[in-house]
RNA sequence: CGGGGCGUAGCGUAACGGCUAACGCACUUGGUUUGGGACCAAGGGACUCCGAGUUCGAAUCUCGGCGCCCCGACCA
């Protein structure tokens, strides 16, 4: 992508209603721009982001079984009544013309299990997840911390059903590790944290992923022995959740919700009497659970994590390019020579934001900061002199000298390195 | 939803109740620059959030509304 053609822009104020580092920085990257409180637009720099952070999702829950679908957001008020939720503040409704009211979607349990009950009926048809990739929206009294806490955002929601309890509790298990697949993917697994979380009404405990930020808006408390945490809100019950864990090893910490894996049990099948055939033929209750992971709040996550005074610093697998092109000057062979290396990267399908503008070096690199690409190459008169260019990982202060002719390979070695 | 703060050009800010609402960034045109947010010149862009009121006169004072941020409460 030519920079010159990138829509979005880079801004060096900040602005004066945005206070978290997420929102700045992604701001003023051109990544995202703020329509209301809680509502954001993701700009192509964003969209690309939030896109690779979904298909890393979406590469884990399949790796365990789950079958992508998409279901409507606009959804019915009638189901929302039967599990009696139609009335939670948090519930987004629209009105038709001719007062027909809608519920918009903040979870889908009472879209997805009238759905899973037309289609598996009996024992045959167990276990099964289904999931989804989607705009949710919550009525927040209070949206805060840019991307953090949205009214509008997206959302991975996994649910799956079983025909027994073992089996749920088997596929659950199954779910913590490939959440923590994901967050290791994404380059925050180490200040992450299991956390045992209140579990409503129908289970005692729920597991949360807890990310540790001062943006963050929980408080945790984590054990020192056995590296699992405890959610402040249910601290009572720590003899529970973490016998072997006594008050002494707790480390308090501030922490940011980044997904949570509930056991739904029969909460939503009694309600929508879904019920499946046995060996015998007789009819069980089906097992349920559920499974949330928010793409759009790891993107701030990732963002409040991984930066520096500069700007952000990108993960590989999740930044918006692999490469970043800085060509500097207004020398026209230097320009042809940086437009044969854009063409050649983009030839071999290494992902480069090629910065093409007119403008001084102190602006492209500071934009090039700012941006958080993970590999800058400058190409310059300077550098073309020993037929070479200059390359900076932005995670580090050095840089060195490539021969343009063993470009390619370095930045492959680079980019297949852990 | 309670408390506090703030609404002036795309962004950041300035302007005692008194001239045509000023400046920086960004934008346009021309020229000079080109390894860490360059410079010169010339431009364009504002119903000062909305509505009422006080006043000879309101961006400025008063009231109401709306919006935004922060703290808290809330977040199966």
């Amino acid at each position: 992508m030519k920079q010159s053609k990138l829509f979005g822009k880079t801004t060096k104020e900040i602005p004066k209603d945005e206070t978290s580092i997420n929102a700045q920085y992604l701001i003023r990257g051109g990544f995202i721009d703020k329509s209301m409180a809680g509502v954001y637009t993701y700009l192509p720099l964003g969209k690309r982001v939030l896109s690779k952070i979904e298909n890393i999702i979406r590469e884990e829950m399949d790796a365990i079984g789950g079958q992508e679908i998409l279901m409507p957001a606009l959804q019915k008020k009638e189901d929302w009544l039967i599990t009696g939720r139609w009335d939670i503040d948090v519930m987004m409704k629209v009105k038709t013309y001719f007062d027909k009211e809608y519920g918009l979607g903040w979870t889908h349990e009472e879209v997805v299990t009238p759905l899973a009950k037309k289609y598996a009926r009996s024992y045959k048809d167990f276990p099964f997840s289904l999931y989804q990739i989607q705009t949710k929206f919550r009525s927040e009294k209070r949206a805060k911390s840019g991307i953090l806490r949205g009214r509008e955002f997206s959302m991975k929601d996994l649910y799956s059903f079983h025909t027994n309890e073992e089996d749920l509790n088997q596929f659950y298990e199954q779910s913590k590790k490939a959440y923590f697949k994901i967050f290791d993917r994404v380059g925050i697994k180490d200040k992450t944290y299991l956390t045992f979380a209140a579990g409503g009404d129908f289970s005692k405990y729920s597991h949360e992923f807890q990310t540790l930020t001062s943006a963050g808006e929980d408080i945790i408390y984590i054990c020192n022995k056995c590296k699992i945490a405890i959610n402040q809100e249910i601290i009572a019950d720590l003899k529970n959740c973490c016998p072997e864990c006594g008050n002494k090893n707790l480390n308090k910490k501030k922490a940011i919700e980044t997904g949570n894996i509930f056991k739904l049990r029969r909460r939503f099948s009694e309600a929508f009497n879904f019920k499946f055939s046995d060996e015998n033929g007789k009819e069980n209750v089906v097992m349920m659970g559920c499974y949330g992971m928010g793409p759009s709040r790891l993107m701030g996550t990732i963002v409040e994590l991984l930066n520096d005074e500069k700007g952000i610093i990108w993960p590989k697998s999740v930044a918006p390019y692999q490469v970043h092109l800085v060509y500097l000057g207004d020398d026209k062979v230097v320009l042809k020579e940086a437009e044969k290396i854009y063409e050649s990267l983009q030839k071999e399908k290494i992902e480069v934001l090629y910065d093409d503008r007119n403008e001084s070096a102190g602006v492209k690199f500071k934009d090039s900061d700012l941006i958080g690409v993970p590999l800058r190459i400058v190409v310059s008169n300077k550098t073309l002199k020993n037929d070479s260019v200059e390359i900076k990982k932005r995670n580090d202060t050095g840089f060195e000298m490539i021969m343009t002719s063993e470009l390619v390979d370095y930045i492959r070695e680079y980019l297949d390195a852990k």
